[in-house]
DNA sequence: CTGAAAGCGCTTACAG
DNA sequence: CTGAAAGCGCTTACAG
């Protein structure tokens, strides 16, 4: 009479812990005593063991940390992947997260604040035990809101922040040191350029160290020159300055620290191509000691943070707030260090 | 009498779709469909949002997904994060997977078979709805049969694969150009490449190209060279070759096909410091393009793979495949292109 | 349009 | 050492 309906094709259940004590013939107590390792008589746990096997059961993660009301997963909160030096950062983070029994969630923002904000709320949605920002956010209200309402355990990498805990290199001094190596040198006009994707904090600490240093030379620190790499102009305050017509003026600078290593290779690509030799007609010093940085033909001075280390630091201290949520927050800054390189040398003439 | 224990510390619970019900008055059912964004009454759908607010729920993603017996999570294995080649499609693969409202969870296996086999049990047992296979994995019976029995939806990003769905490039194509390519500047005594990390089945077609290439213009082809970048010596057969004599003999190769950029990169740098220019003394080409063989210092000849287009198909196949199981396996290959630089030219001489 | 009830696969006290 | 029972926070038919 009535329409047969399709029978939706099912695929094939997974078993669970009660088709495993069926099969061995204990109660589902047992079962879960065997799988979490706790005392179980030697007989039953092998019965057990061989159910599991026939069954090919895999414990439910799901279900077990909905019944533990807490989860394995971390959540990491990417600035752009395709930087080597969050994909270096983040690559580390993983390593060490599951070595110690977490998954990890990842989301790229890009840079986009919208994505950050949909990210963190996927994030907490899926109720992360924590989570590590190592990511430029211009952290807003709603974000901040979002973060401090769910109480959830942070850690920034990569940078100094108040909030949360934290691991960061010594940004000031690295500033300083970069600085005074060009000043050894002989360079005097020295200007420092602003790249994005620099977490400001890290950004404001770099250009100190600069300024220190030059003051401490008896040189005129000029305000940050903002550049985005691809483009061949700079803005200093509100003036926007042709980069080609900057570095060819007499008293133009003839060095330049870049704030971090993707934005100084890029501006060794700029120069070049508008006809200036690194480090014949300009010296240019970076900072991260990415692994690119490195390559003979690249050969970048730079100041060098170590990436792996201040991961691994990371996620501990993110693991240890997990299990102690009331400790009180720690800020880490590791040292940096001088890389020299091809990029600098004297300055003309 | 007896001693009061001593509270823990309770973090204050997030509130759920209970308390909401009793927040506005309503049954937990109708919380439900408001979350949902089933048909509710226009007043009553205000007064839940308006509890919602006040409490700050947010919908638990585990229960959610507990009850519905699946997830909204992909599993990502990749062979090494701080490759640009892999971070390139994880981060493009992550993109698109949020759009489609998953969550991406990474694992790097830094091509070691336990560190897989430990990644994809830990995947399985967060039951993702599907996995992106973005790695060199030598596939082991227990890798094999672990996922087959679990049947989860399954995607092989830039390599080929009978089993499941794959999004890879032309390889044997690409192969070919870049040897033509070799040849019609006019070498003769080319060799072919093979670095770690290059899936065996992309690396056999890259060759197989080659090959064929060689064979057309009546030229040797020889048979792989291994080699491991870093080392200055490579294996061919049975023999082990000290790299710069092979290079500096008169029967030696004027040109290399190298079996990817990284490797390709790599070997541009051993050969300067072993003191052969490039491409005076020796054309270098490799395969993918990742963005740092654009460089201008690099400026790599290289095949190119269209990363980001593959990523998303990929995710694409993953997604309809999961929304269908039954559907039968798709298998695309996607073309490639000659990018000419300046790591090739006419040989010396 | 709304509510009562069952159930997802585990863990966790608590009996026996 | 083992088992029976409650419950985690949702969704999903099903009544009303």
């Amino acid at each position: 009479m009535s329409v047969v309906p399709a029978r939706r094709r099912r695929v094939r259940k997974a078993p669970t812990i009660l088709d495993v004590a069926a099969e061995a013939g204990v109660s589902k107590s047992t079962v879960s005593n065997v799988v979490r390792g706790a005392e179980v008589a030697d007989a039953t746990r092998v019965r057990v063991l061989r159910a599991i096997d026939r069954l090919g059961y895999k414990p439910n993660a799901i279900a077990r940390q909905f019944v533990q009301q807490r989860t394995t997963m971390l959540g990491v909160l990417v600035g752009d992947l395709s930087n080597p030096y969050y994909a270096q950062m983040a690559q580390v983070a993983e390593r060490a997260a599951f070595r110690c029994g977490y998954t990890t969630m990842f989301c790229n923002i890009e840079g986009e604040e919208n994505i950050a904000v949909a990210g963190v709320d996927s994030l907490l949605e899926h109720r992360v035990a924590g989570m590590v920002f190592l990511a430029y956010i211009s952290r807003t209200r709603q974000l901040e809101n979002a973060l401090k309402q769910a109480s959830v355990p942070i850690v920034f990498l990569g940078l100094s922040e108040q909030w949360g805990d934290s691991v960061g290199p010594q940004d000031t001094q690295g500033g300083r040191v970069a600085t005074e190596h060009l000043l050894t040198l002989g360079h005097r006009r020295i200007a420092y350029v602003r790249t994005p994707l620099v977490e400001p904090s890290g950004d404001r600490a770099r250009y100190a160290g600069y300024r220190a240093a030059m003051r401490k030379a008896g040189a005129t620190a000029g305000s940050p020159m903002q550049w985005q790499p691809g483009t061949s102009t700079v803005r200093a305050g509100a003036a926007r300055q042709d980069l080609r017509e900057t570095l060819g003026s007499p008293a133009g600078p003839t060095a330049l620290f870049v704030s971090n290593d993707i934005g100084a290779i890029a501006m060794i690509e700029t120069c070049e191509t508008l006809g200036f030799a690194v480090p014949g007609d300009v010296s240019i010093v970076g900072f991260d000691d990415i692994a690119l940085a490195g390559l003979h033909r690249i050969s970048l001075t730079t100041v060098a943070q170590p990436l792996d280390f201040q991961a691994e630091r990371a996620v501990a201290l993110l693991l240890e707030r997990i299990a102690d949520p009331g400790r009180p927050s720690r800020h880490e800054s590791v040292p940096v260090e001088l890389r020299v390189r091809n990029s600098t040398g004297p300055p003309a003439g």
